[in-house]
DNA sequence: ATCGGTGCAAAGGTTTTGCAGGCGG
DNA sequence: CCGCCTGCAAAACCTTTGCACCGAT
């Protein structure tokens, strides 16, 4: 866990707006003003690969980054783009159940990306 | 309807292998040989907006183009990459039902996205 | 001294776009 | 004749990678 590492997590966590890489940049740089973007990637890779952070891909758009790890899925305002978190409820959680579909494939996880529009876009 | 969408959305419902840009490209060409990557991308993004063909775009990857419009999902293996259809049968689809998360956004779709292993790489 | 991680810059891959020309209406 | 669509090429965009250097062990 190198300073730069410790940085990128820590402003990541600070944030619930799912920024890209390049967003992320931008606030690490106030505390180290020599990072480069390409060591940004390389640590939000590691940081994901030990599932210390989450990306989030929605399809069509740039690749973004959760520092929340907790269980929950993620909608998309198709107006402006922002993302918001969806807390799962025990509801919820019931519906996608991997024994029910039918194919071939051994099922191992799925990702599911609401889409709708925020309260900001609604009243516009 | 120019000739060149039109080869372009025959060629994609021939297939049932999801292909890229690219990929279609290769086909395409072989009618119309002059034809331009550019002018692929252009008429897919006409196409689907036109809800002619669909666009699938699995997260990391590059973008993907359906021919089938009819209501299916996707599965993608983690080992080869490759995506198949998932069919819903009314036992699935019955799975994700719009009102039942906890947002404050006005929710208008969702796109579900399995992942597993395919049979062939089961076996290996 | 070694080794992993870094900064920098360049490369890489995919998608988009500007522009002049062509085709059909 | 007009306007849309095309082919071509360049640009744009995001992400990855090669390399030399640095800092910590």
């Amino acid at each position: 866990m190198t300073r730069q590492r410790e940085v990128i997590l820590r402003e990541l966590r600070k944030l619930t707006s799912h920024p890209t890489a390049d967003e992320l940049y931008l606030l690490v740089r106030e505390h180290l003003p020599r990072i480069s973007l390409g060591t940004i990637y390389r640590n939000l890779e590691e940081l994901s690969a030990a599932g210390l952070i989450q990306k989030v891909e929605f399809g069509g758009g740039q690749r973004r980054f959760d520092g929340d790890i907790t269980d929950h899925w993620h909608v998309k305002c198709t107006d402006c783009g922002r993302i918001a978190d969806v807390s799962p409820d025990p509801e919820s959680t019931a519906q996608v159940s991997l024994g029910s579909f039918r194919t071939e494939f051994e099922l191992t996880g799925y990702r599911l990306e609401l889409m709708g529009t925020c309260p900001a876009c609604q009243q516009a």
